[in-house]
DNA sequence: GCTGATGCGTC
DNA sequence: GTCCGACGACGCATCAGC
DNA sequence: GTCGGAC
């Protein structure tokens, strides 16, 4: 860096700013990138002079680079991934159908191993090809073509391109990155905002919640370093409401104090507004600080707008000013009631005559008469209980126009039940329980607010299990290539066969990495991608066509939870979920025993916009009443791990059979209905004996749910894992058993791998023993969905020496592992046929990656790049010509 | 003029 | 325990392309 | 809004 003097941040290189954020991405630990950070700014600040009447420089036009999503000077760029990819593309006068142009067309697509996001891709693409001609341009200058860009939806979409055009001319290609990531809003550091405001000033967090504004911001900070004015709201600039914590009712006698008071109020399902007056003129603010289109909407002043006109009368006339919280409902005028949910989002643009208008629903004061009531008692904060005698003196009530939000005072927990299990019964969201002691503290989730819905607590709504019929494309494909699940309801024939399937909703909430990742690997041969087959009639989609579909015959059932239905076209059935989580995978749940169709219409009965799906009301005897300050959820946990290490059985069991006779079993999970102990005493009754955790030494662990031990069990193939239910179905017998039939297990040892392969298919049907009807059933309902039963490659070339000697006419592919660039299905098959493995490009073990012949040179140097050399790039005759010899050929005639 | 794609902002 | 980024749904606005 | 995961 110069050690010149520079007279504005304006003129600083935009190259230093890129240098310190590659740094910063850089840098393995949090802390360290903060530093870099820190020192950068600090080392710009002691460069830059004060201005003529003594205060600081400002910093606001590197500030807004860093933190673009904070950006509100700027209006919305309204260019993402897409846009950007398409406006690159004619820029650059790509031809559409060239490599580069079609990978920033779909940039999901494309699996580079290091950044994946949109602007890493471009830089991957554009980092050979742009010129070495780059003009270091100021953060001035970016400034001005982020303007230009902004504001290009007035200017007509030239000025866009002529900038990009200008941008990509002067920048880098690693440069070009960050511009784009600044325009995307999202810079990828791993430093969350607020602690790069800290490391600007330690103050600046702070204000920044008060105001909402970046400029702001840096104008407190230029007057005295040291102290801004004082900490408290102002008008006219958006505080960061305080939020309320999620709690389970059940946990509330042990979450909140018997001692204090609370007020309840109904949770509003609205949208939630603050509203700021001075002298007549209103301001609207969104929970995130937005205002010009709601105030806009709402009124500036009584004379326009469709909501405060109607305020007029309301204020008392020694209000002069105020900022009060609340939320924005959806009035009806002609049901005099709230919109239901789906409704109130009309209220962002509502014409006078529509039937619904805003209505204000306040429940808190912030700001009255030049006051601040806001932050702690030091910066002059009251309590709940002294700000609301404001809020209710503030204004009278006008009904459908601006209401008080009505409040019950409480002290005893079953209050609180009852409250929520009445606005159950009336189909709200929940109920809001607030301390009257709390201070308003801006953006705070845990600061005396409870925010309690039916649905914290287990067992209160109903859950669907759906089917994955589709998945879209993960952009990051670390943990499979689907991240969202289209999952879908059967429509029956008059046989009772499923004749159709009707997607439901997306869900990928609630998988953990390791789970969608098991997941993806079992669905993986599966996928049809839409684009090359689209899907048969049987899967109904509608509006919503997924990038790939699956057979659900080859599918899997997940668990899903929901708050409730909304009503859609997107989907095959009319309503689809809302706030969708997989609770679990169900692969005990063959994939017919799904919802069908006609239970969905059973919840979906009512036809109205919204059906909630809590289903049972809570009784008081569910409220743990334990005096511990740990919520319950934490207790139920400490229970569980206390019993993983009780081997042992208290009470002497029975022993009635010699079936596990002298084996160590390792219980790793109890069942739902059937708990660990009990698990421990039938392996007793079999003469077993169980240990806490599982070696080589061990005859097999037994798996009920799947847990994470259960699931890095079967990952380490040490031990055979068997199923609980197997366990419990275990018959007395007189002597030790051998090894239950494959389909009995979730993981095999090498041992018992060995011993199967001799005497079972890959199906793990039996090759000596005739089948009987439940191993047939089960035969058929697990195939393909047991890849443990396979050997691994190497144990089969193994096994193939042995059986075949050297020569394995069958199987001779074994020792490859290929990759199919452009799929050929019945290569692909036969290759599997004789024993190849057929693997994705990011393999670790492959030998053989098969190109089309047609292969754009550079798409196949990238390739080879990414490889290490010793894998083989030949074209698809050297497979023709492997499969009509029966061997494996030499490649160097068939190399590229 | 209609429709689908795309983006924004909220829950 | 806390924070953060990943993701779901909608309604609405805008614009390209028919 | 929800969730899992990193810290």
């Amino acid at each position: 860096m110069a050690s010149v003097s520079i007279t504005s941040v304006d003129s600083v290189k935009f190259l230093d700013l890129c240098k310190i954020l590659k740094r910063m991405s850089d840098t393995k630990k949090k802390a360290d990138r903060c530093n870099v950070l820190l020192h950068y700014l600090h080392d710009l600040k002691s460069k830059l002079p004060k201005t003529t009447d003594g205060k600081n420089t400002t910093l606001f036009a590197l500030l807004r680079l860093l933190l673009p999503k904070l950006e509100r000077e700027r209006p919305a760029y309204n260019l993402k991934e897409k846009s950007l990819g398409s406006l690159l593309v004619r820029v650059l006068a790509l031809s559409k159908k060239s490599p580069d142009a079609k990978q920033l067309l779909h940039f999901r697509s494309v699996s580079n191993s290091q950044e994946s996001d949109f602007a890493g891709v471009v830089y991957f693409i554009l980092k050979y090809k742009v010129g070495t001609d780059a003009e270091e341009l100021t953060i001035g200058q970016i400034n001005e073509a982020l303007d230009k860009i902004a504001t290009h939806a007035e200017n007509r979409s030239d000025i866009l391109d002529q900038t990009f055009s200008y941008i990509l001319r002067k920048l880098t290609a690693e440069q070009l990155k960050w511009f784009l990531r600044i325009i995307l809003k999202d810079m990828r550091l791993g430093v969350s905002d607020n602690h790069i405001l800290s490391c600007f000033h330690p103050d600046a967090p702070e204000i920044y919640k008060m105001t909402n504004s970046l400029s702001k911001v840096c104008k407190e900070l230029e007057e005295d370093e040291s102290r801004p004015t004082e900490l408290g709201l102002q008008l006219n600039y958006a505080v960061t409401p305080m939020l309320s914590e999620r709690l389970d009712v059940t946990d509330v006698p042990q979450y909140l104090s018997p001692d204090k008071t609370y007020h309840i109020e109904k949770k509003f399902d609205g949208e939630r507004f603050q509203m700021h007056m001075k002298d007549g003129v209103f301001k609207y603010f969104s929970k995130k600080g937005h205002s010009e289109s709601f105030t806009k909407t709402y009124g500036e002043t009584y004379k326009e707008g469709l909501l405060t006109p109607f305020l007029k009368d309301s204020f008392g006339s020694d209000v002069k000013n105020f900022v009060i919280d609340g939320e924005m409902m959806g009035w009806h005028k002609e049901l005099q009631s709230f919109g239901s949910k789906s409704m109130p989002y009309n209220i962002k643009k509502i014409t006078e005559n529509s039937k619904v208008r805003p209505c204000f629903c306040a429940f808190d004061i912030l700001y009255y008469n030049d006051k601040s009531l806001v932050g702690p008692p030091e910066h002059g904060g009251l309590p709940l209980d002294e700000r609301l005698p404001l809020l209710d003196n503030l204004f009278k009530d006008i009904r459908g126009v601006i209401q008080h939000s009505a409040r019950r005072a409480v002290h005893k927990s079953s209050d609180v039940l009852d409250a929520l299990n009445e606005a159950m019964q009336n189909d709200e969201e929940g109920i809001v329980v607030k301390d009257t002691k709390s201070y308003y503290i801006s953006s705070q989730r845990k600061a005396g607010w409870y925010k309690i819905k039916p649905e914290y607590t287990e067992g209160v709504l109903a859950d669907l299990d759906l089917v994955i019929i589709g998945a879209d494309e993960a952009a990051d494909k670390t943990h499979g290539r689907a991240n969202s699940f289209v999952v879908a309801c059967a429509e029956l024939s008059s046989t009772g066969r499923p004749q159709r399937w009707l997607s439901v909703s997306h869900v990928s909430n609630g998988l953990t990495h390791e789970e969608r990742a098991g997941l993806c690997a079992e669905l993986e041969l599966h996928w049809k991608r839409t684009a090359d087959h689209p899907p048969p009639e049987h899967l109904v989609f509608n509006e919503c066509k997924p990038d790939f579909w699956i057979e659900p015959d080859h599918s899997a059932v997940l668990q899903i939870h929901a708050t409730e239905l909304v009503r859609t076209s997107k989907f095959g059935t009319p309503y689809t979920l809302q706030f969708p989580r997989v609770e679990r995978l169900r692969h005990d749940k063959p994939v017919n025993d799904a919802m069908t169709i006609d239970e969905f219409k059973k919840l979906i009965k009512n036809h109205s916009p919204v059906i909630k799906l809590a289903v049972n009301a809570i009784s008081e005897d569910q409220l743990n009443k334990t005096p511990a300050k740990s919520p319950r959820k934490r207790q139920k946990k400490v229970l569980q791990v206390a019993e993983q290490f009780r081997t042992g059985i208290q009470d002497k069991v029975e022993v009635i059979s010699n079936a596990l006779a002298g084996r160590r079993i390792c219980i790793l999970s109890d069942e739902e209905d059937c708990s660990r102990t009990e698990l421990i005493k039938i392996v007793e009754s079999h003469g077993g004996q169980v240990v806490a955790n599982y070696d080589e030494s061990c005859w097999c662990c037994v798996s009920g749910r799947c847990t994470s031990a259960v699931r890095a069990c079967v990952r380490a193939r040490r031990v055979d894992v068997l199923r609980a239910s197997w366990l419990r179905a275990l018959r007395p017998a007189p002597v030790p058993l051998p090894p239950p039939h494959p389909l009995h297990a979730l993981a095999l040892s090498p041992a018992t791998r060995l011993h199967h392969a001799a005497r079972y298919d890959i199906h793990a049907d039996s090759y000596t023993e005739p089948a009987d009807k439940t191993t047939l059933i089960m035969c058929f309902e697990k195939m393909d969905k047991m890849p443990q039963i396979h050997l691994m490659p190497d144990e089969m070339l193994e096994l193939d020496r042995t059986l075949f000697g050297g020569h394995t006419p069958l199987s001779f592919l074994r020792p490859c592992v290929i990759h199919f660039v452009a799929l050929n299905d019945l290569n692909v098959l036969l290759a599997k046929m004789y024993g190849a493995s057929v693997c994705d490009a990011n393999d670790t073990s492959l030998t053989h990656i098969i190109v089309p012949e047609c292969i754009a040179s550079e798409t196949l140097n990238e390739m080879k790049k990414k490889h290490v050399d010793t894998i083989s790039f030949v074209g698809m005759r050297w497979l023709e010509e492997c499969f009509s010899q029966a061997k494996i050929i030499n490649e160097t005639d068939y190399l590229f």
